[in-house]
RNA sequence: GGGAGUUUAGCUCAGUUGGUUCAGAGCAUCUGCCUUACAAGCAGAGGGUCGGGGGUUCGAGCCCCUCAACUCCCACCA
């Protein structure tokens, strides 16, 4: 078989994805086994993927296919969030691209549209976590607005309402007066700009003749004034108490307020308090059990609440006011003032602040249990306890969660309007009726009508875990009893209050139970120089195109090596590079044993094979049962990003730089049969721990390899066994003595063909004995001696406490050697000096751990014979 | 404004309970190699006052205080 140069990913990677999907692999059902759960957060469903999703999957299934190859049930469900606001802006533009205004369809045909986009583009993220290599299972593919998920939601709302948890009030949203529509806190874009701050005089009701100075910059809200605020502890007005002022323009008498919530060096120190046009102004107003007078018209125009100007445009009705002012003398002075004005995504009007009648869930009960889950360690956030801080502070001090969403696009609030301002709440006209009926008996469907509004996206969306299982619809059957609660939820730390914590209230509230034993953020993605990926920007890559260009593997990989659970990563393609040459480096290894393939010799019995040979392999065995703990220990730490780092460089240091040249057989040589089957054995287990990783590249490697008898995702890991450090230690000394070897011939510019004797004086020669033949075949030694004293005309090495001296057919550069010897002597002197300042420090011999100053004697000591060592290199270099 | 986090080599990051030679890894750089798996490679090398200052301790990259810069979340000043 011929194998390519590179290798090369597209092929193999649509081939083994038809595999796995065919063989069913990565679908799950209720068995014997302990199940492994993770439900995918599920993107927007007319979004792509971007390098967040692209982390946050990668994790995922590296989990995933890490348990399923640990004897684990593992199921990972995809699926896709409608995301209301996100993809009711899409639709409402393809509209307006049609040349359609959502304002001239009827809920339904909108809803229709709205549909017909979602199947049209919700399957290219689907497509996308499949190139990625995402082992889910197709079958389970859920969505937020499916039949039953639709019912979930409206169950849960109807639940909480009867429960007393929902309720209706009010709250300043985000007005926008040309469009005529509530905005998001997403769709409202802050733009700094220069305004003018206005200083208007407020005379006293009882004596004209003083006055408190106001500073706004909104002048045409005055007539909606309904107080004068200032700090209790303001010197300058505490003579007022008490004391009314007169509203200009209208001549409406209001009372001073004091409120500690008022900046004593803004302005004059006084507020005017606005509570129909300020969100501040209007919890002021709450507090202070003041009148709500809305001014304006949902158009932006003044309303006849204003007396004055009605039905002029706010920002006409702006000048006309302080046209007024200043010819009544009350207008002091105009001040240039640099401040943030909100502008509507959509229709680019200035964003009116508006109040409105919304729905609410009353977080505290909910927040109580969820805390506490946490708190007790029942979910162990990842890492560490980095974000416990976070979480804690904002249930504590957890607000009332706004649900209701004034779009079409979701689930429609089950609030139904009777006669006489009657309200009910149910799933269906039907019983909505009936329960009126109780009250009016005379009423028809024509007489009640359902709340416009939706419910807010998280408001589905934090019943993921079970519903996706229908743990809320029919919350006995056999997945959700088993699959429940899940292992893992891999997120973004941004999604934290959204999301993470009102999916362990939900889970709370409705199975007394957590949904997940662990929580893993990922850090957010940014671009190398550190910016936020953005579609504005064009910095965010087309996560199919870098498949393409580099194979699904090398972007798994680049996108772990560097990106340490929590922290941000900088995305680079350098790092994709890397793992496409990781690549061709596993895939040139094939391409070695290959060649071997077929040409080995001897039996196959352990004793044909050679002592050197014979070193590396056992060498290997234990390094890879060493490493094998360390990665298993690192998995359950979520350290992914380390493991990978782990197998990278056990792979292609340990197996490849170092026991691939150990066993490689000399020029035209054959190998051993014994040492060929072992090397394949030790790839077929490197691949095998690399799987979760790079499962493309390892699947088709293994069976490349040799025949299987069954597929790399579903085979099992052994269990690790324990290894043998003392083999360990010999093969670390290897690697050193081979290393400052090879740096020695380079020093002395020696080509790699040509020959060195060695000499070897150590008062370990045993050791040596066992690595002196791939010590002799990795530094082209012709042969190797022991020596007991110091060989004249030769290069000095000394490494711990043995000396190594080279004989080579080359002038020396006795100079360097010395000056290299002398620079490690004064070195070796400093630190000497250093340990034994600390020995003869009494404070340190009576305080320190017994092991820790034995630790130092030992250093002494050791670093005494170095230097021993040294000198008498030197010494001998002289002569 | 409130809360949280980060700061270690040119870049991206490890560094666990304060104590093994602890100052590390990868990438990049430099030197030498077209050695018959791999130049997308091989063999080596250099490079850091651990953000600044102070403190605790026999001992601090690690603990405490303080300052600075950057980042995120929340609330957004008339």
């Amino acid at each position: 078989m011929e194998l390519s140069k590179n290798y090369v990913p597209q092929e193999s990677e649509s081939k083994w994805t038809a595999i796995w999907k065919e063989k069913k692999y990565y679908n799950s059902q209720p068995d014997g086994r302990k199940p492994f759960t993770v439900v995918i957060p599920p993107p927007n469903v007319t979004g792509v993927l971007h390098m967040g999703h692209t982390l946050n999957e990668t994790v995922q299934d590296i989990l995933v296919r890490k348990a399923r190859m640990t004897g684990m049930n593992a199921c990972w469900v995809p699926g896709s969030d409608h995301a209301s606001i996100a993809t009711e802006s899409k639709v409402v533009a393809m509209l307006k691209d049609k040349g359609i205004d959502k304002n001239s369809l009827t809920r339904e045909e909108f809803l229709a549209y709205a549909f017909e986009w979602k199947e049209k583009y919700g399957g290219i993220i689907y497509h996308q976590i499949e190139k990625l290599g995402c082992s889910v299972d197709w079958d389970r593919v859920s969505f937020t607005m499916d039949d039953h998920y639709y019912k979930a939601v409206i169950k849960v709302f109807i639940d909480l309402y009867r429960k007393g948890l929902i309720y209706r009030g009010a709250r300043m949203i985000n007005w926008d007066p040309a469009a005529k529509t509530a905005l998001s806190d997403e769709e409202v874009e802050y733009k700094d700009i220069q305004g003018k701050l206005y200083y208007v005089k407020y005379v006293l009701k009882e004596d004209p003749s003083q006055h408190i100075v106001v500073a706004t910059s909104r002048p045409e809200t005055i007539m909606g004034d309904v107080a004068i605020c200032v700090h209790p502890d303001d010197k300058r007005y505490q003579h007022l108490k008490g004391k009314e002022l007169i509203v200009p323009l209208i001549n409406r008498a209001v009372p001073l307020i004091f409120d500690d919530y008022i900046d004593l060096n803004f302005g004059t120190g006084a507020l005017k308090v606005t509570p129909a046009h300020d969100i501040n102004d209007y919890n002021l107003g709450m507090k202070h059990h003041l009148e709500v007078i809305d001014t304006l018209n949902e158009d932006g125009t003044l309303s006849e609440a204003a007396q004055v100007f009605v039905g002029l445009d706010r920002f006409v009705a702006r000048e006309k006011v302080i046209e007024n002012l200043a010819q009544n003398g009350l207008l002091l002075k105009e001040e240039e003032y640099a401040t943030r004005l909100g502008y509507s995504q959509r229709s680019g009007a200035v964003v009116e602040p508006r109040i409105s009648t919304q729905w609410f869930v009353k977080m505290e009960k909910l927040a109580e249990p969820a805390l506490k889950a946490v708190v007790d360690g029942q979910i162990n956030i990842h890492p560490g306890n980095r974000f416990m801080a976070t979480y804690r502070h904002w249930l504590e001090n957890v607000k009332d969660w706004c649900i209701s969403r004034q779009l079409w696009w979701g689930q429609q609030i089950p609030a139904w309007y009777g006669p006489e301002g009657s309200l009910q709440v149910a799933a269906t006209q039907q019983e909505a009726l009936e329960l009126f009926k109780k009250e009016f008996p005379d009423v028809r469907p024509e007489d009640i009508r359902q709340d416009e509004d939706v419910l807010d996206t998280w408001f589905s969306s934090w019943l993921w875990p079970m519903e996706v299982f229908k743990g809320i619809t029919e919350p006995d059957n056999a997945d959700f009893r088993y699959y429940y609660p899940g292992s893992v939820l891999v997120t973004g730390q941004d999604i934290i209050f959204f999301w993470v914590a009102r999916m362990i209230m939900a889970g709370m509230e409705y199975e007394k139970q957590i949904p997940f034993k662990d929580v893993y953020f990922t850090g957010m993605v940014r671009d190398k120089l550190g910016r936020k990926m953005s579609k504005s920007l064009g910095n965010s890559p087309d996560l199919l195109q870098l498949i393409e260009q580099y194979g699904a593997d090398a972007v798994r990989f680049g996108i772990m090596i560097s990106s340490p659970a929590g922290n941000d990563l900088l995305f680079d393609e350098s790092s994709l590079e890397q793992g496409r040459n990781f690549n061709n480096k596993i895939w040139n290894a094939l391409k070695l044993l290959k060649m071997w393939e077929g040409h080995g010799q001897g039996d196959g019995s352990v004793g044909g094979v050679p002592d050197q040979q014979h070193f590396a392999i056992h060498w290997f065995e234990n390094r890879l049962e060493q490493v094998k703990g360390e990665l298993d220990q690192l998995h359950s730490q979520f350290r992914l990003s380390e493991g990978l780092k782990t197998l990278y460089s056990l792979i292609w240091d340990d197996f490849c730089s170092w026991y691939l040249e150990w066993v490689k057989p000399a020029y035209g040589q054959p190998i051993d049969l014994q040492v060929y089957n072992k090397t394949v054995a030790f790839f077929e287990q490197l691949l095998q721990l690399l799987h979760p990783y790079m499962p493309f590249i390892t699947e088709e490697i293994f069976h490349l390899l040799k025949e299987q008898p069954k597929d790399l995702c579903i085979t099992q890991l052994d269990i690790i066994k324990p290894y043998d450090g003392s083999v360990l230690k010999d093969g670390e000394l290897l690697k050193s003595v081979i290393s400052h070897i090879r740096d020695a011939r380079n020093k002395n510019s020696l080509k790699p063909k040509e020959t060195i004797q060695l000499y070897v004086q150590t008062s370990e020669q045993s050791t040596y004995e066992k690595i002196r033949p791939l010590l002799q075949k990795q530094i082209n030694a012709e042969q190797i001696q022991f020596t007991t004293a110091a060989i004249p005309g030769t290069v000095v090495i000394t490494f711990d406490k043995d000396k190594f001296y080279l004989a080579m057919n080359q002038q020396i550069d006795t100079e360097a050697i010395k000056d290299k010897l002398l620079a490690d002597l004064k070195y070796q002197q400093d630190f000497l000096a250093l340990v034994q300042k600390k020995l003869g420090n009494e404070r340190f011999v009576q305080n320190a751990k017994a092991e820790i100053v034995a630790i130092e004697k030992k250093k002494a000591a050791d670093t005494e014979a170095r230097i021993r060592t040294l000198e008498e290199s030197i010494a001998a270099l002289a002569q």
